[in-house]
RNA sequence: GGGCGCAUAGCUCAGUUGGUUAGAGCGUCUCUCUUACACAGAGAAGGUCAGGGGUUCGAGUCCCUUUGCGCCCACCA
């Protein structure tokens, strides 16, 4: 019939790819796509987000769909409000991980390890590995619908970046906020590398205390009772310590104990950090593997001892031990202390156990030249610029996390034992021993002068060159447009998982290098949880993959699901159903967004010549209101009062329940009341159907834009149709502003109420409770769905609107409106009459067709019980203080509930008395 | 040990300056393939908003407290 025929349901598998397709060919993902001015307007601030880069390790998970759909929206909302809109991709190298990954790829494919390989020939294949996975993962963000830059994508190990890492890092050097020595760090056995607190997850196991005798040189009985949950670092005791408080120890202060089995001599100290009540109130000192140990340590200048190697075997120090592993070490010693009668008993205890967050094997502390950050300096430029409001957390309360941990922040192991990264830019002299570090790699010694320079072999900890990406992304340290225009960016959109690893150290970071806080806002989002509310991750293999549920649903409904699902900051649960049902929305906006377009193509047939366009073709107002419809009015005043709604909770970063209010407008109000409507208006014809096929355009078209951030793609597709529907016919003045494409459209601009609305509101609300009375009535009678009703409508105060109105919406409750009568009284008459009652109207049928059945007197019984309780909760709310102090609108408010309620009181009783 | 969050309908959750009779989706029960949509329409059932106390004319919302669950930080051997 048209050339507009659109398929009954949204096929969003066709769609989708096409959509993408057209706004990445027509630039619309730059800031401007006028090529003169590629996004640069000096006049307006722009709106920027540097994504959070996925690992080039693998596949797409929820916490990307999560950041993606989040990060889109508000590109998107800025981006349709004119202002320029930058949003920066890029990947991350994810030392680690990656290395990691390629070498369990390199051992399954060639069998080979990456030390056989060699250090150059392996980079080689971790880039092969990075173009395979990078072109992976920003296919599937493009699938996402991500309207981000992608001419101006970035990746952590390239050129730019690369040279922003060195700045940095020789920044920091200079400085001397950087810093080479043996510390006490986490060392992860199996990845072969030291690794940052924050990357040591710590899990309770079932373990056991082991309690033995410290005998004390000189003696054959005197001993000190000394527990431990790790017997083998026995080996590496250089001292132990009672309280100096302790009765019981107190005389074995200053005297020697002899380590177990290897007879060493270390002394009995007293410390205060020993708790008397723990244990046996004894602790043996192990400096060299426990951070608490080693403090003792040195405040006693006890020797540090290191009795495991790199791969957590027992070093020379273990004497009889070397060579073992750590937990072969355990067993074996523990054995051979029975044996020798120094074992007093075992208890089971609940450990808290080390683990490597990437490895999973457990972390052993332990002494190693690293290379560290002195952070202190940053944390307190960082927590300032947090307490004085120059950057905003949301939601709040995470600040509180923030500055816990930015106060009592250590210093950071930077350094890795890795290939896959950025290479540390220091260089040891061979003949002056000294260290040389500069920006470009140097050909001799900064000291002697001499060539023969090793560079380090370490590189640094990923996290450092994340930290930079606000900045790095955009050219620093190079004073390019970019960076001049597009920095400091705006948002910080991420998991609150990261806030320490990341989000931290990049507000450190800028401020350090560029003086200026890298983003003014940080929205943390929830972390997605399967439908038994565990936390998905890949270790515990319960990592759902997104691309099923876009397959099966769509991605517009599952961006609307994780988008409208949650509340920032908290978690959620993500469950086939809840996309099931945004998937059923979308194409609920397919369909409505059918009819309307059918409706406007159908005004060629018409034949609207005669009405001229004048009265339709200018913004609808208060003047139009006379032309309008109460439907029309209404659905109107609802849009509207939806347009500021969303654009507060916009502001207010509410996106969920921003969504919630589209959605219920859309399809409450849109589609099941107005559309109904509409469809009769259509059918009179002429300057009402005209009128109606604007009326249903330019509702469509604004929910359309207001949808178009969180559901890309079935808005924008239905949006051109909708155009071009428009463009052909009569209605063609409404759209020949409209861009080329939704996704640059303007966004809704709020406007204040102009007075009338309220009362329109309030009418239409009248209809619709109505015929909701009615069809109830209608499915408790059992009635045919064909069957049209008479009915004579009896209201004092809304007569005149019901008069207009009944006949008109007649059939959206199935009366016949040649049969409908609108009276202000009538004679009650139980042989004829059938009485409903309606807030404050009385609604009569034919009592000839049925009789009041014991179940409806029932109903009526409740609902005038019901009344009856308001009334007398509303009797003695205005009886008492609140009528007093409360605000008179308030007040007023409730006295109009009351005399409604009286009224309807009234009217059910009189049905009862029939 | 310190901090934070959650507890609202059978299930999953909204409810952000305290102000109608606390909402939605799913599920359940009845009808209907009505010319946008059965991925739908119409109707219905279902809640002492975890317990206790307080502030207030008024509390799901603010304060205190108890209980249960979860998370983060710290890491007493």
């Amino acid at each position: 019939m048209t050339e507009y025929q659109l398929p009954k349901t949204y096929d969003f598998k066709s769609t989708e790819p096409r959509i993408y397709a057209m706004w990445e060919q027509g630039g619309y993902f730059q800031p401007s796509n006028d090529p003169n001015q590629p996004g640069f307007d000096p006049a307006k601030k722009p709106f920027v987000i540097s994504i959070p880069p996925p690992n080039v390790t693998g596949e797409l998970h929820h916490g990307h769909v999560m950041f993606v759909a989040m990060e889109d929206l508000m590109i998107r909302y800025h981006r349709m409000k004119g202002i320029p809109a930058l949003w920066v991709p890029g990947t991350d190298h994810a030392g680690i991980a990656t290395q990691l990954q390629v070498e369990k790829d390199l051992l399954r494919t060639e069998e080979v390890t990456r030390e056989e390989l060699g250090r150059e020939k392996f980079l080689e294949r971790a880039w092969a590995w990075k173009v395979k996975y990078h072109s992976l993962i920003t296919q599937q963000i493009r699938r996402l619908g991500a309207s981000c830059d992608w001419s101006r994508e970035r990746f952590t190990l390239d050129e730019g970046l690369s040279k922003a890492v060195r700045e940095a890092f020789v920044r920091l050097y200079e400085k001397g906020l950087i810093y080479r020595g043996p510390r006490l760090i986490n060392w992860s056995p199996g990845l072969k590398t030291a690794v940052s607190d924050l990357e040591v997850e710590y899990a309770e196991e079932p373990g056991k205390l082991y309690y033995f005798k410290y005998m004390l040189a000189g003696s054959k009985t005197d001993f000190i009772p000394v527990a431990t949950t790790r017997p083998e670092t026995i080996l590496g005791d250089t001292a132990v310590a009672v309280h100096p408080d302790d009765k019981r120890y107190k005389k074995f202060v200053g005297r020697k104990a002899l380590v177990p089995m290897l007879g060493r001599e270390i002394p009995v100290i007293a410390d205060a950090y020993v708790t008397r009540e723990f244990g046996t109130g004894a602790l043996k000192i192990t400096p060299g593997h426990d951070p608490n140990d080693y403090e003792i340590g040195q405040r006693h200048g006890l020797p540090v001892l290191s009795m495991l190697d790199r791969e957590a075997k027992v070093t020379e120090i273990g004497g009889p031990y070397a060579g073992l592993d750590r937990f072969v070490c355990r067993e074996k010693l523990w054995a051979d202390m029975q044996a020798a009668g120094l074992v007093i008993k075992e208890e089971p205890y609940t450990l808290n156990v080390p683990h490597s967050e990437r490895g999973g094997e457990i972390v052993e502390p332990m002494i190693s030249t690293q290379w560290f950050v002195k952070i202190q300096p940053l944390a307190e430029a960082a927590l300032k610029a947090v307490r004085d409001g120059h950057i905003t957390i949301i939601p709040e309360r995470f600040e509180k996390v923030y500055y816990n941990w930015m106060e009592n922040i250590k210093d950071w192991c930077i350094s890795r034992q890795l290939w896959w990264g950025h290479r540390i830019p220091v260089w040891y002299c061979d003949d002056c021993g000294k260290q040389t570090c500069t920006r470009a790699d140097p050909t001799q010694c900064a000291h002697c002068g001499s060539q023969q320079l090793r560079q380090d072999p370490d590189v640094l900890d990923t996290w450092f060159s994340s930290g930079l990406w606000p900045f790095s992304t955009l050219g620093w340290p190079e004073e390019t447009p970019d960076y001049k225009y597009f920095y400091p960016t705006t948002m910080m959109e991420t998991g609150y998982d990261i806030l320490f690893f990341w989000v931290a150290r990049m507000i450190m970071d800028g401020l350090e290098f560029t003086g200026q806080e890298p983003f003014s806002t940080v929205y943390l989002h929830g972390l997605i949880r399967d439908e038994l509310g565990v936390k998905m991750s890949k270790s515990k293999g319960n990592a759902s993959d997104p691309a099923p549920l876009m397959d099966e649903y769509g991605t517009d409904a599952l961006r609307f699901t994780l988008l409208v699902g949650s509340t920032p900051g908290n978690d959620m649960t993500l469950s086939l159903k809840k996309v099931e049902g945004n998937r059923n929305f979308a194409n609920k906006i397919w369909n409505a967004g059918r009819f309307v377009i059918s409706a406007i193509s159908s005004l060629q047939k018409i034949g609207t010549q005669e009405s001229g366009n004048q009265a339709f073709s200018q913004n609808p107002d208060t003047q139009s209101l006379n032309t309008w419809s109460l439907a029309d009015s209404w659905i109107w005043a609802r849009l509207q009062s939806l347009v500021r709604e969303v654009e507060r909770l916009f502001q207010a970063y509410q996106y969920g329940e921003a969504g919630r209010q589209i959605y219920e407008f859309f399809w409450n109000d849109f589609a099941d009341w107005y559309v109904e409507a509409a469809k009769r208006q259509m059918a009179l014809g002429g300057e009402r159907a005209l009128q109606t096929a604007q009326m249903l355009a330019r509702v469509l078209d604004i929910s359309l834009r207001l949808l178009h951030p969180i559901t890309p793609f079935v808005t924008e597709e239905l949006w051109g149709h909708l155009r071009r529907a428009l463009l052909a016919s009569p209605l063609a003045e409404l759209a020949k502003d409209w861009p080329k494409a939704l996704i640059i459209a303007s966004w809704p601009e709020p406007r204040p109420e102009e007075g009338w609305e309220a009362e329109k509101v309030a009418d239409f609300k009248l209809i619709q409770n109505i015929h909701s009375g009615i069809r109830n009535l209608r499915t408790e009678k059992k009635l045919n769905p064909r069957q049209r009703l008479s009915a004579t409508f009896v209201s004092g105060r809304n007569l005149e609107m019901l008069q207009q109105q009944v006949p008109g919406t007649a059939y959206f409750s199935g009366l016949d409106p040649e049969k409908v009568v609108v009276t202000n009284a009538i004679e009650y008459n139980p042989e004829i009459h059938y009485p409903l009652v309606i807030d404050t109207v009385e609604i009569y049928f034919p009592a000839s067709e049925w009789g009041i059945s014991p179940k409806e007197r029932t109903r009526i019984q409740k609902e005038l019980t019901e009344s009856q309780i308001q009334m007398d909760r509303l009797e003695k709310l205005l009886g008492s203080d609140f009528a007093i102090k409360a605000p008179a609108p308030v007040v007023q408010k409730e006295r109009d509930r009351l005399a409604a309620f009286q009224e309807t009181a009234a009217k059910l009783k009189a049905q009862l008395e029939l």
